[in-house]
DNA sequence: CTATTGCCTACTGAGTCAATAGGTAAATAA
DNA sequence: TTATTTACCTATTGACTCAGTAGGCAATAG
């Protein structure tokens, strides 16, 4: 399941393009808005900024703005940056997983397929797919 | 991601498929070609007696088989009886998740449609399906 | 009766989830 | 310059899940 860090983190990138004026938006504003912890939204928002999906600035007149166009970020960047692969499972999740079994494991095609299928679905998706028009 | 919980039942539905002989498979058998800790099997196991999808007997000669064909079990099935339901977040799970934002909410639908890929995938693929020929 | 087998409760150590708490650094407006 | 606003940093917490382990009880065939 997508955990908070996912969906809030899509929530809060669709916030950011709706309320796009060109300058930075406060975090204060977008926690208000979505009813959503602004002291845990400081956690997300660090990762954000260091996966290259916002912009943030400190200070006065500082917050966070989105870096790029609505169309140009993938849905599936923003989960698998926030919630690590979208595997379904372990073996398929790359890094150190390698299974010993692989080679006569009999499940491996089926998360191997599914695997596809969702890659697919959400990298197919684009943050301006989910903008009310 | 699917848990060993799900992995190890869909594995152990295989094997009783490909090992059928109309008798009842030890436990022990099966921990052993499948390579998985006996005890922790036995914990799933008595899932699936009680979620119907295998009959267990105790004593001598006793042990596991499958209680349908194979073409019978949807691999959905199997996965959700362990795992609980397949809903990518908690607000399509069912039960007591009913999301207060759900009419204004801009990524259910996104949730929604993957949901129904997933659904439609898994509950597509039937244990005969992963048989070795 | 005895060996085998499933079934039952309980426990554990490691890890994740969803936050909260309190402080530091940077940037602007007065 | 000073006060205010804002992001950014480390640390901690309570509840929960995960992947088992431990030990014993119940049933059944020979």
């Amino acid at each position: 399941m997508i955990s908070t860090r996912g969906r809030y983190a899509i929530r809060v990138m669709i916030d950011l393009a709706e309320n796009d004026s060109g300058k930075y938006i406060p975090l204060k504003d977008i926690a208000e808005r979505q009813e959503i912890s602004k002291k845990y939204l400081e956690i997300i928002m660090k990762d954000m900024v260091a996966g290259g999906l916002v912009a943030g600035a400190s200070g006065k007149g500082g917050g966070y703005r989105l870096c790029r166009r609505p169309e140009d970020y993938p849905v599936g960047e923003i989960i698998e940056l926030m919630e690590g692969p979208l595997a379904p499972v372990a073996c398929l999740a790359g890094g150190a997983a390698e299974c010993p079994r692989a080679a006569q494991c009999e499940t491996l095609p089926l998360w191997t397929e599914y695997d596809k299928l969702t890659h697919d679905f959400f990298y197919g998706k684009r943050l301006s797919d989910l903008l009310a028009k």
